[in-house]
Parts: structure tokens; C-alpha cells; sequence
RNA sequence: GGCCCCGUAGCUCAGUCAGGAAGAGCGCCGGCCUCCUAAGCCGGUGGUCGUGGGUUCGAAUCCCACCGGGGCCGCCA
């Protein structure tokens, strides 16, 4: 079974350049690696570059390059019809019909499916994303990690793995206790709003008395004391705040009042706060019940949110049940205390990264830099509380039970944090686990003039954003189909307002701090899924209208002869080798970039070339094979992306 | 102070891992609907690849220094 139609031809020329380099030059050939890339338009389907050669050998890269493509003629090849030299490079021409002929038994074989490229071994992947804290809705930047969680588990699903997405629902931190502390106080008020805005408006609220009363007591304190410039900076900071309070009050006036005179009744907040997380991580019954209800009410907001966006998760893992009450933090941590790089300080028991490092020389390996010092991981708080890490620590263990593979999709700011999570896994003695461990790091979303913050109550939540895209979306299609009947034309901007989102989110590289801009996500033009999903409509109209039943198995590409067949024709060859690289380097942006080249070449060609009215019956039939592959190759394409291929816009 | 990421056309970004042929989209200018959906197509415009050194026959890509933007260095997550 062929999944890989191009993998045949480049197989062959690689294995031609190993042998010309061999019975050439035996002195360097075991020297070189032979790397082939995609030449310029025009130059044919790979090239060789011969300039490594030629540098071993002191001689010239056009010799090295004249002398390989010359050895093409003693040779028999089956998948490569032209072999030329130019400057320096060997360019290799694919036959075609033979390549072709490959990809049409795949089709036969795969149908829909074509371009599933399954890897030489596959794992169970287990795929944690979003994992958002539940106390706030979804923001753009959850709506980031969301986005290419979920891509990137559907490109390994397409490699052949069997992939878990997982939803890490932190319900043992500090903010989680501030925000149900905030909860309880209302009396556990059903939710006036959709549930996780309304628990966002109390943790916001909650939160940013709580920030104001410390600084108020900082304050006095620095009075006291006289210190002046410290005295300042605490002022300036307790005006953001009170401005922050001030916002917060005018978007729910009247439940704002209710809060402060309940919130104003409390001697001591924070001690209210610390007791909870004890009685919650106690498995306490009301804090239980508290604390779950609050989450649970949360969670029913998400999996709203995620429902929209066509997001799915295989499994929810509340961090109090699996590290906690389970035992198993209390365990990963007796057996931590049992190794050298444990230690106590100020009564809190820390984690020494360091010295692992130092002592197993491991900086090379984990791509640490020179003369870091990574700093020390604090297990459990002198109070004996633990710490989000090293129930991460413990949760990992719990993953690796599940999976071969773990990728976490965590925002960058959290790299030292992944850091230490692999070292302590290493000094636990699992270093192979620490090796399957990969952190999928992404920038932050920023806002032009805008500070996103949580505990501000100031961000632009998924909802917002997917409810601008469809309005926009809808907006165009009316203007465009008013034909269709309103269902029709509601379930097209969805489709399309929801994957220009998406598509805005995966077409740039995770690592790209993100400016976000409406103009950037509402673009609908050339390089978005709307552009993609307009090529995909297409295709599919023309095979509406042709008739479907008329499509052939077979064809012969010598009958499509213009540079616009063609083309298209090349590019769609690539496809199961574009899944099987953007899967192997979690590159989802990959994918994009391909379906967008797709969507870019078919456009082209149909405005060039007829179809349903060509010349003859033949040429008819494989300009229908062509479209049909086209369709398919678009709408997986989406499909990986997460984006819908509608049939009509 | 230490470390990490980013800096490529007016704007948003590919290309940097493996040095060798600067590339999209938006914008701007001009053309194309008696013909399968114009969310389209065709042509044009536009770049000291942040700056300065170095290595190399050859640097956007590697090394060093610096500049600008962001992040991290918590008994937060």
C-alpha cells in the first residue's frame, strides 16, 4: 500500500545521488548528507545542490553538478523523466505518468481519506491543550491554544497516531479559591449571563478588592515607615486598580453593590482564601461541593464556547482528584525527597534543577544554555500547601501511563516551568519519559493599547470573537447569495466566520507574538480559510454540475498540458508528504501554507481551463479527476486545521 | 543583572534548524464577468533581510557585539 505517491520519486533520486557520489567520489560521498529541496518554478519537481561536493573536492559546483546529471543516462530510472544541471544544482523532472499512476492506485486504496500518511511507528500521543484556569472565560489567548491544540492533534491523527486530547482542569490553585471564595460570598448565585462570563465578572471583582486591600496595607506600612518612593509606586498602583473597580462596577452596578457591602463584612479575606485551598487539597465535603460547582458551571461555559469552534476533548482531568486526593503528589514527592537534589529551606522543600544538571552534564542534551543556572523549583510551601508544578510533576507521571508520547501545549512564558518538569522526571530516574516530553510553546496574543489581564476583567473572550467573525461573515454571504434560503446562508458564516478565525491563529508560527487585529482576522481574502474554503466550494460546484457518478479512476496526465494543470496537478502530488512533515515537526502552519498554494493554483487554473465544456470526453475525465482530488486535498487540508469545507458560499 | 523569543516590502508574515536561485498576502496602480460561483483571475508597484563587525569562494541563514519589541528569572499559574 502506497500512502506517499512523491516519496517514490524522491526515493529514487536519493538513491541516484548516493550512487553517483559513490562510483564518482568514494572519498567524500560517506561525508555528505544528501538533503534534496523544492527547486524554483521552472526548475523542475527536487534539486540537489552540489556545492558541499564540490567544497570536499576543491573543485567547482557546476563539475560536481555536470558530472551527476550526466551519470542519468547509464541510468534506468521509473519515477524522474529529466535530469539537468544548473548552476550548481542537479535539478530532477518527475515522470508524470508513473508518479501519477502511483497516486491514482493511492486514491483507489485511501478514496477520501487520500493523503493519510501514517509514520514507520506510531505512538499514542497524548495531547494536553487550553487547559484554561475555570474561573474566567476563554480568551484569544486560550482561543490561540485551543486553535492549535486541536490542529495539531488532528495533523498526528493523520500521521497514524492515536492521539488523547486532554483538558487539565486546575481547580487546586490560589486563583480557583479566590474566585469561589468570591462565589460563595454572592450566596453561589445561579448565573445571570452565560456561566463562565458571570463567574469571570466575580473572580475579576473578588480579586481586585482583594489586590486593593493589600495595597492598602502596604501602604500603611510604608508610611510607617517613611518611605517615600516606595510609598509612591503603591499609590499609582493602588489608583489602576481602584480604576480597575470602578470599571468592573459599571458593568454590573447593582450585583457590584450587593458584593461590596458582603465583602466589607470580611475580616480577613486572604485568610478565608488560604483556609479553603487547605480544606479543598483536605478533600473537605463543602469545600468540595463549593469549589466543584463553581468549576462544573465554568466547564458547561467552555464546552459552549468549544462547541461553536468544533473543539473537542477526550477527557477532563481535575488535578485535585488524579495529584491530590489520590496520593500520588505525596508520593512523587516522598520519592523526589529520597534523591540528592532535595532539599528544605525557610521550612519550604525544594527541588535543586541545577545540580542535576551539573551532574548528569546535561545542559547540551536538554539545549540549556551555557552558564544558566536553572533555577530551583519550590515542591511544598512552608505551610505545607503544594504547588502547581509539582502536581504537574505527579499529573505527568499519570500521562505517561496513558501514552507513549506527551506534548503540552503551554504558552512560552512557562518555559522554565516545562524545564524543571523534565528534570525532575529525570531524577526520578525516568529520563525516557523526559525524552517523550515535548513542550509545544506558543507567544501571547496582545492587544494594540490594550492590557489583557484576568484579574482585571479585561479580555476579548472566544465568544466575542467568533460572534464578530460570523456577523461579518454573514454579512457576506447575503450580499453575495441572497439566493439561498437564511438557514443556508447562517450555516455558511459560520462556517466561514469561525475558520478565518482559525485560519489567522495556525497560518503564522506559534513562536510570532500575535498583534491581534480585526482586519487580520476578518480578512476574507487571499491567504485565509475563506479564500480556501471558496476554492473547496468550487470544486465542489463543478462536480455537482458535471454529475458525480462521471468521475474516472484512472487517467492519463498527458492529456493535461497546460502550465495550469499541471502545476496544480505537482503540488497535489505533495500533499501526503506536506502531513507527513508539518506532523513530525508539529507544524501545523505547514498545512496552511500548502492549502492556501492549493487554493491559489486551482483558482488559477479555473479561471483558465474549462472543465465541464472541454474539447473531448477524455479530456473532460481528467480534468473532473483533477478537480476531484483538488476537493479532496482541500477539504482535508481544512479538515487538519480544524476548518469546515463548505460545499457552496 | 542573567537567560529566552521576535526584528525580512508601507502593513501582516514565510524562508533561519541543514549557508548557495530574496517569497506570499494586504495596500497602491492598471486590466478581466454573453463562459463551471468575481470571497476570483491577469499584469504592475514595492526590500540597506534591525545595526556594526567576523567566518566563508558565497550569509536573511553561522559566530560576536550592539539597538528596538516581548517574555522569564515567585513559597503564582
Amino acid at each position: 500500500m502506497i500512502y506517499d505517491p512523491f516519496e517514490a520519486f524522491r526515493a529514487e533520486v536519493h538513491n541516484f545521488i548516493r550512487n553517483s557520489l559513490e562510483s564518482l567520489y568514494p572519498e567524500v560521498s560517506s561525508k555528505v548528507v544528501i538533503s534534496l529541496e523544492d527547486p524554483p518554478p521552472g526548475h523542475g519537481d527536487l534539486a540537489f545542490r552540489c556545492f558541499e561536493v564540490a567544497r570536499h573536492l576543491g573543485v567547482s559546483p557546476e563539475e560536481v553538478s555536470k558530472a551527476i546529471s550526466s551519470r542519468a543516462k547509464e541510468f534506468t530510472f521509473r519515477y524522474v523523466s529529466k535530469v539537468v544541471s544548473e548552476s550548481g544544482y542537479v535539478n530532477f523532472y518527475m515522470n508524470l505518468d508513473e508518479v501519477v499512476s502511483l497516486m491514482c492506485s493511492t486514491l483507489n486504496d485511501l478514496g477520501e481519506k487520500f493523503g493519510f500518511n501514517p509514520a514507520p511507528h506510531t505512538h499514542t500521543v497524548l495531547v494536553e491543550f487550553l487547559s484554561a484556569n475555570p474561573i474566567h472565560p476563554i480568551h484569544i489567548g486560550g482561543a490561540r491554544n485551543a486553535i492549535l491544540g486541536d490542529s495539531l492533534s488532528r495533523l498526528l491523527t493523520w500521521r497514524g497516531h492515536k492521539v488523547l486530547r486532554h483538558f487539565y482542569v486546575d481547580d487546586v490553585g490560589r486563583q480557583v479559591a479566590i474566585a469561589a471564595f468570591g462565589f460563595n460570598l454572592l450566596g453561589r448565585p445561579s448565573p445571570w449571563t452565560k456561566p463562565d462570563h458571570a463567574i469571570g465578572y466575580i473572580y475579576a471583582l473578588t480579586s481586585s478588592l482583594i489586590e486593593v486591600c493589600r495595597l492598602k496595607e502596604s501602604l500603611k506600612r510604608a508610611k510607617a515607615l517613611g518611605k517615600d518612593d516606595y510609598y509612591r509606586a503603591k499609590v499609582s498602583k493602588l489608583d489602576e486598580w481602584m480604576r480597575v473597580i470602578i470599571e468592573l462596577k459599571e458593568r454590573n452596578p447593582s450585583l457590584f453593590e450587593v458584593f461590596i457591602d458582603k465583602f466589607e463584612k470580611v475580616k480577613d479575606p486572604e485568610a478565608e482564601i488560604r483556609a479553603l485551598m487547605k480544606r479543598y487539597e483536605a478533600k473537605d465535603p463543602e469545600a468540595v461541593d463549593l469549589i466543584r460547582g463553581m468549576c462544573n458551571l465554568v466547564l458547561s461555559g467552555f464546552k459552549q464556547t468549544l462547541d461553536r469552534a468544533g473543539i473537542y476533548f477526550d477527557s477532563f482531568d481535575w488535578e485535585s482528584e488524579i495529584t491530590v486526593w489520590s496520593g500520588l503528589v505525596i508520593d512523587v514527592i516522598r520519592k523526589l525527597e529520597a534523591t540528592p537534589y532535595v532539599t528544605y529551606s525557610d521550612g519550604a522543600l525544594v527541588f535543586m534543577a541545577n545540580r542535576l544538571v551539573r551532574d548528569f552534564d546535561l545542559a547540551d542534551e536538554l539545549k540549556i544554555p551555557k552558564n544558566y543556572e536553572v533555577p530551583s523549583l519550590t515542591l511544598i510551601r512552608s505551610d505545607g500547601t503544594t504547588l502547581y508544578t509539582t502536581r504537574d510533576i505527579a499529573y505527568t507521571l499519570w500521562k505517561f501511563k496513558r501514552a507513549d508520547k506527551v506534548i503540552n501545549v503551554i504558552g512560552v512564558e512557562q518555559k522554565i516551568t516545562q524545564l524543571q518538569l523534565k528534570l525532575a522526571l529525570i531524577a526520578l530516574g525516568y529520563k525516557s519519559l523526559a525524552e517523550n516530553l515535548v513542550h509545544f510553546g506558543y507567544e501571547l496574543v496582545n492587544m494594540p493599547g490594550y492590557k489583557m489581564s484576568s484579574r482585571r476583567g479585561r479580555y476579548i473572550t472566544f465568544d466575542e470573537l467568533m460572534e464578530e467573525a460570523v456577523k461579518k461573515a454573514k454579512a457576506e454571504v447575503d450580499t453575495r447569495s441572497p439566493h439561498l434560503p437564511i438557514e443556508v446562508r447562517r450555516s455558511i458564516a459560520e462556517k466561514v466566520g469561525i475558520g478565518a478565525i482559525k485560519y489567522a491563529f495556525l497560518s503564522v508560527s506559534s513562536l510570532k507574538p500575535v498583534t491581534f487585529r480585526w482586519s487580520k482576522v476578518l480578512n476574507f481574502e487571499r491567504n485565509s480559510a475563506p479564500f480556501i474554503q471558496y476554492a473547496h466550494a468550487r470544486a465542489f460546484n463543478i462536480l455537482t454540475k458535471a454529475g458525480v457518478r462521471s468521475i474516472p479512476h484512472e487517467i492519463n496526465p498527458s492529456l493535461l498540458r497546460t502550465d495550469a494543470e499541471r502545476d496544480l496537478l505537482v503540488r497535489l502530488i505533495r500533499f501526503p508528504r506536506i502531513i507527513a512533515e508539518a506532523a513530525d515537526k508539529l507544524r501545523p502552519d505547514l498545512v496552511a501554507e500548502y492549502a492556501n498554494d492549493i487554493a491559489i493554483s486551482f483558482n488559477s487554473f479555473y479561471d483558465k481551463v474549462p472543465v465541464i465544456r472541454s474539447e473531448s470526453e477524455d479530456l473532460r475525465n481528467a480534468r473532473l479527476w483533477l478537480v476531484n482530488v483538488t476537493r479532496i486535498v482541500l477539504r482535508n487540508s481544512l479538515n487538519i486545521l480544524g476548518i469546515a469545507a463548505p460545499q457552496r458560499m
